[in-house]
DNA sequence: GAGATCCTTTGACCTGGATCTAAACGTTTT
DNA sequence: AAAACGTTTAGATCCAGGTCAAAGGATCTC
């Protein structure tokens, strides 16, 4: 094989095997991880552990912090949250609720499943949120009604990238808005993370919130 | 490893292998192709072939059409096609005119690249052309246009998939709807193929079409 | 039917790469 | 400095699986 052809088969590959497989999943929430953590969730040894890391990172698809002893990896950018989050969704039927994935869980570093779509279009359909171009942005309603509720003023007109759904095939908010509203449903106990990586689970709380907006004129 | 995980790494692991990259990548103009004419292009023996092929075709991603002694394999779902233009688009930068690819080609079996995406901004703002939904829909003058165009008039109401085409972020139009427009614009010479798989060539009939598109009020 | 064409299956070969242990490297703490 | 900790590198092992030649079906042509 002389030419390679457009470098499908070696980002493929990337993720084509089990072990690099379930590094991947474990970073889709978005946070960093140190690789011993990682060796550790995994079931390997730091020594296979770290020579993933290095071919995942040489690939692009990780980067690593280093900070003092530790090496902290995680996802590159949200474009490969994105080709992962589409992989999985071949092969399943689409919109599966008996996946508890399905309910809300992180993409990347954002709110996705169903909760996530629900907020966005709740979001949309009370006037406080919009798209300018190909990008979410807060109307001015949309920034005192988050200002109250504890969103950091200074992230206010921060733009959100239009990201799929891909269990749903709807869009919901991505890009630095999309982070910032998670740090944010995170906070106020909309939601929790749970023991499994990437999976999310809706409070009393969040569902009330998420009703709310809709009831905004 | 005794649980897999969710099928992602078996699914990146079919794409993984270089052979079975080119494979599906020839079969991403959604055309069928026998098995011995993939051999050869393929440049691998005929029974290595045929072993992917089993291969890809157990994975589900491909489905086979036996034909009289030939066996006539094809891509088995838009959504498989979906993934790997994803996939392609992750380690390029978006939207690189330098690829031929940018600028016209199959996917799977409509159009895409900025020909396609010019194509569907045209329909819809000269109004002949909507959202409905999910999906597009000609609309009563887009049927019209759509008919002294040539245009079978039994397929006037199929409906289009709204497709995202990756190298721009932008959707054009997928799905039935979408296989019919390829098809016309193939015979009415808007288009035509090239020597590499995907690849079409935007012949000055097609400019002038969705020039003319944009013309009508 | 006999022969040709197309595809798949079988069996054997061989390489790539995943994995581990052990040792080296770098950083922080004492 | 020395010890403890986290990570990477080096070396060795071992197996999955990609590859081809040869044989076996299946289907068409004459």
């Amino acid at each position: 094989m002389i030419a390679v052809n457009g470098g499908f088969s070696e980002l493929a590959g990337l993720i084509g095997d089990p072990t690099r497989t379930e590094i991947v999943l474990l970073l889709m929430d978005g946070r960093a991880f140190p690789a011993g953590e990682l060796a550790a969730l995994v079931h390997v040894s730091a020594a296979t552990m770290s020579h993933h890391l290095a071919i995942l990172t040489a690939g692009g698809l990780l980067t690593v912090l280093p900070q003092g002893r530790h090496r902290y990896y995680q996802l590159a950018t949200d474009a490969v949250a994105e080709v992962v989050e589409l992989l999985g969704s071949l092969g399943r039927t689409p919109a599966t609720r008996d996946n508890p994935l399905a309910e809300a869980r992180c993409c990347y570093n954002h709110l996705a499943g169903a909760f996530g779509v629900d907020l966005r279009r709740a979001l949309e359909l009370s006037g406080l949120l919009h798209v300018v171009g190909d990008a979410y942005e807060l109307t001015a309603e949309g920034g005192c009604a988050f200002l109250k509720l504890g969103f950091p003023h200074q992230l206010l007109n921060v733009r959100g990238k239009v990201c799929l759904d891909w269990t749903q095939r709807v869009p919901h908010i991505g890009g630095p808005m999309g982070t910032a509203i998670l740090d944010l449903a995170l906070r106020q106990c909309w939601v929790r993370r749970t023991e499994i990586p990437r999976q999310l689970v809706v409070s009393d709380i969040g569902r009330a919130v998420a009703a709310g907006f809709l009831a905004v004129t």
